[in-house]
RNA sequence: GCCGCGGUAGCUCAGUGGUAGAGCAUAUAGCUGAAAACUAUAGGGGCGUGAGUUCGAUUCUCACCCGCGGCA
């Protein structure tokens, strides 16, 4: 759990955002909305999967003249459309959408890279003078944006992993506790992923630093989409059908043709992996449904539980609700009840 | 009707003469460069029914009930 407390942004915070809130106040005083006036800051938009947040993205985006950065671990791969859901380019509405198809799934992609390339995509909105909207359900890479957490400079290294997955995880686990007893503690000793690649950094650089964060320098509005658990699990269920409708399965082939192993789309989750499963025939049609369906119902709980922690975000259940949190949080005065920016960590 | 096999957690099944386990499901949680990934925690069972053997039976014996397969 986060201990180890940053006190020190909340204070810097503050003053920034009274700094921000005076602008704000002129602005609304002298009512000009008007492009050039608007300051820097940053809505997100976040939800279980099949919550419809890419919807609500692009209505957001129309209404106060945003473009959406996507938050998405699995929409950032080309040839990877239906089942992830990518948003198409009528449904985009005009509105510009940065951070989709910017990785080959041949490759692995990461949250380092993603933390770049979003910032870079936020800043060019900034520039032509309009608001950025991050939009995912990534828990861990919004994360890293709006917390701007800075992992170790230390690229995975694949063989080394290959040479550590041998071993089991106590092993790892005692290893890691003789090296680096700091990191030890607060891991994981049944988690041989991250015992790797804590592992990986101790024989790097010595031992695993102390994770930084730096928030964004800006307001953030983080909007969450609420949504009662029955009506999500028919809503998975419909968009799965849809989906297959579509031709997902001839997307998992088409991406099976272009050279991906049956493991690399094992990796992948959710509809890559459980039609990859289908395809080598492990597992009836009927079967892959239950499973896919469930699946995503577990997914959905993880995502929530990722997100439930995170006081700042405000849930809302319809376009209205989340407009006019837009609104007041655009006039500087969101939710005086809630902060509109906290320390993520210094929150729980 | 006869023969065989089976009846143990919501489901699929392990198991032992000293009152039970796994996987999945359900609920909950974590997350330091794979995050749709990865990892963990919890609740839940008169072991088909009745009798017998035994200090003690879910485990052995018998009868019965139910299911599946074969023979008639």
């Amino acid at each position: 759990m986060g201990t180890h407390n940053q006190v020190g942004y909340r204070g810097s915070q503050k003053k920034l955002l009274n700094l921000k809130e005076q602008t704000y106040l002129i602005i609304a005083n002298h009512k000009t909305m008007s492009r050039s006036s608007i300051k820097k800051s940053l809505i997100v938009i976040l939800g279980p999967t099949a919550s419809g947040k890419s919807e609500l993205a692009v209505k957001l985006a129309r209404k106060f003249n945003g473009e959406v950065v996507s938050a998405d671990s699995r929409q950032v791969y080309k040839g990877m459309d239906i089942g992830t859901g990518k948003i198409t380019k009528k449904e985009m509405q005009g509105i510009p959408h940065y951070l989709l198809n910017v990785a080959s799934p041949k490759r692995r992609f990461t949250v380092v890279q993603y933390r770049k390339l979003a910032l870079k995509a936020i800043d060019k909105i900034f520039k032509k003078n309009k608001i950025p909207i991050l939009c995912g359900g990534s828990g861990f890479y919004i994360q890293a944006v709006v917390d701007g957490i800075f992992l170790p400079e230390v690229r995975p290294d694949w063989r080394l992993r290959k040479e550590l997955e041998k071993k089991t995880a106590e092993e790892l686990f005692a290893q890691l506790k003789k090296l680096d007893p700091q990191r030890a503690k607060t891991i994981e000793p049944k988690n041989k992923r991250r015992l790797i690649r804590a592992l990986e950094i101790v024989k790097k650089i010595g031992r695993v630093p102390i994770l930084e964060k730096k928030p964004l320098p800006y307001p953030v509005l983080m909007i969450g989409i609420k949504k009662e658990k029955k009506e999500l699990s028919s809503l998975i269920r419909e968009r799965l059908l849809k989906r297959l409708r579509k031709g997902m399965i001839a997307e998992v082939k088409k991406l099976r043709k272009s050279g991906l192993s049956w493991k690399r789309l094992e990796e992948f989750g959710l509809e890559y992996r459980w039609v990859a499963r289908f395809l080598q025939k492990k597992l009836s049609y009927q079967e892959m449904l239950e499973k896919l369906q469930k699946e995503t119902e577990h997914f959905a709980k993880r995502q929530l539980t990722w997100f439930k922690s995170d006081e700042r975000i405000h849930w809302i259940k319809t376009y209205e609700e989340a407009k006019n949190l837009v609104k007041n949080f655009l006039l500087g005065r969101v939710g005086g009840e809630k902060p509109s920016v906290s320390c993520h960590i210094s929150a729980k």
